[in-house]
DNA sequence: AACTGAAACAACCGCACAAAG
DNA sequence: CCTTTGTGCGGTTGTTTCAGT
């Protein structure tokens, strides 16, 4: 019946640098296809989510600045709930994480709007809290709203510069469309150095490398990009052909020790 | 200090569409 | 042209953390 046993729920440190070092391999369109090789026990589509929302580079981590929250608003109004859309217009950003903050934003609205009623039926009999989309307003620009460690240690990503328009969905994959500077952690040398020397580093440690932005300043868009891809190659791999790729593994240690190792020579 | 509700975030599911065979 | 497969999208649910009482 079960084929193979598909894992599912919450993504654990390992399979992250996995399926970042076989996203930067195989680029991120054949998704079934990475999450076979990588021995990654998800679904392609699953793998997908995770790189989207989580590990793509260039994701902006942290409260949406009163900008992008205006943005939101107006977009929603404009296209309804064409999530992918509307995150297209905020770098950094991806479609769930405006879609849930829309619902929680939504949800206070209605709670407002409810308020509102019985404030203006017991006082008055105007209506008019309706289409006003007080958004701007209600979402309290200024509310500090401490950093929410929901996300293990990294959804700091504290400064990040809301500039750039560009998709960041389009991250190319092999056939990167030579356009701009598509990824700036591209041109950073390491090497999937996820052990570098003899220090291992945990998923935890790559991220802390964001909380200090001084060190990305010279980053635009992808000021606060996944982290991991410090640790990633890029440029050579993209380049590589698949064939190549097969005569040419990167870091051997660490490429031995990937299911796709054998996959490749099996 | 413990409890509770709200908010934020992560992940899954199902459907629709597009491309390949 | 039809079928299959992969991908993208929107909706929904579950989990964790925080703030207020």
């Amino acid at each position: 019946m079960e084929k193979e046993e598909v894992r599912k729920g919450p993504w654990a440190e390992e399979e992250d640098v996995q399926l970042v070092f076989y996203v930067n391999l195989f680029g991120d369109r054949r998704w079934d296809f990475v999450a076979k090789v990588s021995g990654l026990k998800r679904t392609g589509k699953s793998c997908r989510l995770r790189w989207v929302n989580y590990l793509h580079p260039g994701l902006k981590r942290g409260k949406m600045t009163p900008n992008e929250e205006r943005l939101v608003v107006e977009l929603q109004s404009k296209w309804g709930n064409r999530w992918s859309r509307i995150a297209r217009r905020l770098p950094g950003r991806t479609d769930n994480e405006i879609k849930n903050y829309w619902r929680t934003h939504m949800r206070k609205k209605a709670q407002e709007r409810k308020k509102n009623k019985k404030v203006s039926s017991s006082s008055s009999s105007s209506s008019s809290i309706s289409s006003s989309s007080s958004f701007s307003n209600s979402s309290s620009p200024s509310a500090p709203s401490s950093p929410r460690p929901g996300v293990p240690a990294l959804a700091k990503g504290k400064g990040a510069g809301a500039e750039g328009e560009r998709s960041f969905y389009d991250t190319g994959g092999v056939e990167l469309p030579a356009t701009t500077d598509t990824r700036v952690e591209k041109n950073k040398t390491v090497v999937l150095e996820v052990e570098e020397g003899n220090k291992v580093y945990s998923m935890d440690d790559l991220w802390k490398e964001f909380e200090f932005p001084e060190e990305n300043c010279g980053l635009t868009t992808q000021a606060v990009a996944s982290p991991i891809w410090d640790y990633c190659p890029t440029d050579s791999l993209w380049s590589m052909s698949e064939e190549e790729r097969q005569l040419q593994p990167v870091c051997d240690n660490h490429f031995q020790s990937f299911p796709f190792y054998n996959y490749m020579i099996g």
